[in-house]
DNA sequence: TACAAAATGTTAGATCTTCTAACATCTAAT
DNA sequence: ATTAGATGTTAGAAGATCTAACATTTTGTA
């Protein structure tokens, strides 16, 4: 399943056939992108080009934007799907000792200031995780 | 199975992503379109548009050619391919819609099936990024 | 060898496609 | 009613592809 993995994600597609395999406007797809939740490659020519899970993820995205999820929902979507996917990466998670935490709290909390309480729980989510 | 001849016959890729796939250069893919070896479609702007098809055929041209087998020996092979194909038994013809090329893409791509291991070696390895 | 044909290279000018950036419009949430 | 989110629209620039012609290289054969 390697290969096939590799194949998913060979930048292929310019940004007009993706327009029609989607059925989404260029606009839309640059904002997309604009809002991280795709990351087409550039060809030399500094041209978008997109790979099959470039497609896919906008073709979810569509599907959300139909059941009324907006940016904000589908942005966290795809961080915990991320997420999920390191879990089954890793190795079993250790626990954290007393000092883990205070070297995380210590680096983490300079760069707090100015999180939305939601931002905050994302950190929580990501360190304080069994 | 008769679908799946349907889906990798759709017209998805600029002459640009063709050649890196294949190694050869604008001019040989027309030329040997101009061989009637292959018969890309045109977008609304008369650019050529090719599939998985044509980019097999070109990649199995590539082999024979590197065999020492000149156009006249190509095209024949591809008239006796033609006469088997019309040998056997076609069923009724069945139209995809614009949905069904999407939801076939992405299974259909990961494969380029039909291909010879030796086939798959002149992908060119290089531009398939990660 | 020499010549004709085959196969590919190269170029120019036209046209299509995509790019960025800005501003406009419409919708949803506060 | 106002703000922020999401998409539309446009202009000008640059990249990509088109056709058509002529040039060069390779191959087959008289």
């Amino acid at each position: 399943m390697r290969e096939k993995e590799l194949r998913r994600s060979m930048s292929v597609f310019p940004i007009g056939t993706v327009m029609k395999l989607t059925d989404l406007t260029a606009r839309q797809i640059r904002y997309y992108e604009e809002q991280e939740l795709i990351y087409p490659e550039r060809n030399e020519g500094n041209r978008r080009m997109y790979s099959l899970n470039d497609i896919d993820v906008l073709l979810e995205i569509k599907d959300y934007l139909a059941d009324g999820i907006n940016m904000a929902g589908i942005k966290r979507i795809y961080e915990l799907k991320e997420l999920e996917k390191n879990e089954k990466t890793k190795p079993p998670e250790k626990n954290l000792t007393d000092d883990d935490v205070r070297r995380i709290l210590h680096s983490e909390f300079l760069s707090i200031s100015g999180l939305s309480p939601k931002d905050k729980n994302k950190l929580n989510q990501q360190h304080f995780k069994q």
